[in-house]
DNA sequence: GTATCTGCAAAACTTTTGCAGTACC
DNA sequence: GGTACTGCAAAAGTTTTGCAGATAC
């Protein structure tokens, strides 16, 4: 799974939004390290070893924002501190975070779709499961509770 | 479903802790309100009401802390906000929320189960998935998406 | 040229922590 | 009497906001 940042700040200035300093170096490490557990920290934490660069977190916000806006990436919360960031390309999966140590693992959400048609013959919602992380205890944690 | 303020503060007796003013005064609380989405700021607002007792927050936290470590309550993420509190013995639904305008509906976390058990065969995990709310379009947001 | 963006600084919001004094048992 | 608990105050961590100056188009 490859994306370039052209791509990312093509999508930006589709919005009519201008193409800066800021949001080419935010859009450049999404396109670089899309696939791990991005943060606004990490992003900033990266753009800084830049001597060149100085971009600052709200502009870190303000361009993750506007990428999720032009449907390009969507945040996910996976405990109970920061958001992460992926590809909206790669959403499609649902986090599981061990409540205990805070290990993760990823699995395919289309093993939900009865779940969610019963849901939404119930409630009326239309469910997106994978904007939270479900909890539990991962293998290692679950073993040593016993 | 009843519980009275004597119940949850005999658990908290049965694990050694001290029964104070301001533990009467959560647990009361908690014990008249639980079945609504209780979070420590409500809890404050209402203990702060009665002039004759003055509870910090802190100790509200810390109380609330102490009901989940004996298990009478557990909390729960709705949105992007605070936790909410509820009883243990009224766990077992799943919150959803309106990613646009907040409405939440519970759902028995029952029809899961079929998933819960693809979830553990392959990844060895033991999720209980109701510590997250899942987001989604409540159904006058999604109507009008369209 | 001008509307959009940026960096800076500060605030908002929830939750946690250190500490000296209070109150429960 | 002694330990557990409390209120107070301040900090931590993430995200948002107001604003004056900078920059893309």
């Amino acid at each position: 799974m490859h994306i370039a940042a052209e791509t990312l700040l093509d999508a930006l200035h589709d919005q009519g939004l201008r193409i800066t300093k800021a949001r080419r170096a935010v859009c450049a490490i999404v396109a670089r390290r899309h696939g791990e557990h991005l943060t606004a920290a990490s992003i900033l934490e990266e753009v800084e070893t830049d001597p060149n660069t100085n971009v600052d977190q709200s502009t870190v916000y303000r361009t993750l924002d506007a990428l999720e806006a032009s449907g390009m990436i969507v945040h996910s919360h996976l405990g109970h501190g920061a958001a992460v960031y992926h590809l909206a390309s790669e959403a499609a999966h649902q986090h599981i975070i061990c409540s205990r140590c805070g290990a993760t693992a990823a699995v395919p959400a289309g093993g939900l779709s009865d779940w969610l048609e019963d849901l939404h013959r119930h409630t009326g919602f239309e469910v997106d499961p994978t904007h939270f992380a479900v909890t539990g205890l991962c293998p290692d944690c679950a073993k040593r509770s016993r």
